[in-house]
DNA sequence: CAGTGGTCTAGACCACGTT
DNA sequence: ACGTGGTCTAGACCACTGA
């Protein structure tokens, strides 16, 4: 009857292709090692080069692959997990692998979303510091802490009007305060042009975007907005430690 | 000198294309509105489909706009805080919001990986437990529970041997057994074809891949992996309920 | 400078949902 | 059947990195 059909797919082929190219990865290929460029991988598939572009933008996104312009693609190692603090941490900046470095200290009126939390008015300056997180000598995180002025009453306006300096005047005076509990919600979004500059990554780049608000005695004492590189990371919530294994190697052992 | 750059943009078109609709989004249109069609966008902005694509793909992962083959592009509703258990709630399925709906279960043997963290070895066989979590009438997660038979000793063997019904009951054994806490991370990856389906979006579409460990008094009881559609959800993981503010809104909010 | 990935074009055809 | 978004092609040029 009906014609056969030998392999009638039906199935898009930069996603067979990423099949093939996932499971190459694991057999032949080693961490770090340089992947031949786009144009003769897309040649050796008989593909258009956008098509193979299609293929390898899932692997990145899926952190198996690390492409930089002008250098090449080259296999990725496995994510970082990265501990994202509970409610016992307290202000991140102390553990040994969860290094916040100030970098800098403004102050300027909020987005209107967040003067809803800190509840201020929408019109009110507030300390807006920014500091970068670094594992394993990689920058994972960019984030942006805002501050109202009444967090920190005893914040010398003396002190440095702006600066690494400032931030960590900032941070110091809301260590004192202490806290009391927080909030966290985890979502997929795109990097800002500066978040982009701080992580090493193009502008749009997926980046998990972690917003904590932090409850000290008299309420809301700060909300903090940081984004971690989705690529390179695995943010790990314990109440006993971090999880060993990631998502790619239970696919890649699935087999 | 040199010639004058007037509109040097230096900038890719799709970026300033997604900038601008993301202003018109605000501005013009409703939650649930259909844009125009793609090839009647493109031809407005003057540019070719696949640059319009670009700047709707990014749009469509910040979760501004939801597209359907076949149906069109409409702008999406903000995006559903869904609340991730914290240590406190035990087995998630009991709370109003958070319905866990069991589909399946069979037996099998678990990925090399989960199979080294349940502590079994790579050959034994376990239950994996399908489940499904609706939020408003919406599937936002798709679930794998693997349980060594050991976590659920009582499970007569007499009971159904796959479907729902057994799903249900190895659930309620390991209700029985308690919980001594968990352990999670929250990673970026692309839905399987079987989650897609679950989901409801196209295989490959972004997902956030949410694993736990969940220790009982023998040791780890069993592993989920769940993953979420990245597009609709916003995971809240809340000492004291959840963030009301989302990222889109305090992007959309910063201007 | 040469070589890489990033952007962009102007088409074509396909799979799907609705009518 | 029609209109939608999804896939795919075969080019072109640009921006960046490193020798």
């Amino acid at each position: 009857m009906g014609t056969t059909q030998l392999e009638s797919v039906q199935e898009p082929k930069y996603w067979h292709l990423k099949t093939v190219l996932s499971e190459a990865l694991d057999s032949d290929f080693a961490v770090g090692e340089v992947l031949p460029n786009e144009r003769e991988l897309a040649a050796r598939f008989g593909v258009a080069r956008a098509t193979l572009r299609q293929a390898l933008e899932q692997l990145e996104l899926e952190g198996r692959l690390q492409r930089r312009r002008g250098v090449g693609t080259t296999v990725a190692p496995p994510r970082v997990g990265v501990a994202v603090a509970t409610a016992q941490n307290g202000w991140a900046g102390g553990g040994p692998d969860e290094a916040w470095q100030p970098v800098e200290c403004t102050t300027a009126t909020a987005p209107a979303a967040i003067a809803a939390v800190l509840d201020v008015s929408a019109d009110e300056e507030v300390h807006v510091v920014r500091r970068i997180r670094v594992t394993h000598g990689q920058a994972v995180a960019a984030e942006l802490l805002y501050v109202p002025a009444s967090s920190v009453p005893e914040l010398s306006a003396i002190d440095a009007p702006s600066g690494a300096a400032r931030a960590r005047s900032v941070m110091r005076e809301l260590h004192r305060r202490g806290l009391e509990g927080q909030d966290r919600s985890v979502e997929l979004g795109s990097a800002r042009a500066d978040d982009a500059k701080e992580l090493d990554r193009l502008p749009g780049a997926p980046v998990l975007v972690v917003t904590t608000r932090y409850f000290a005695s008299a309420g809301t004492a700060a909300v903090s907005v940081a984004t971690y590189r989705a690529d390179t990371c695995r943010l790990t919530f314990g109440d006993s430690g971090a999880l060993e294994i990631s998502h790619d190697e239970q696919e890649r052992q699935a087999s």
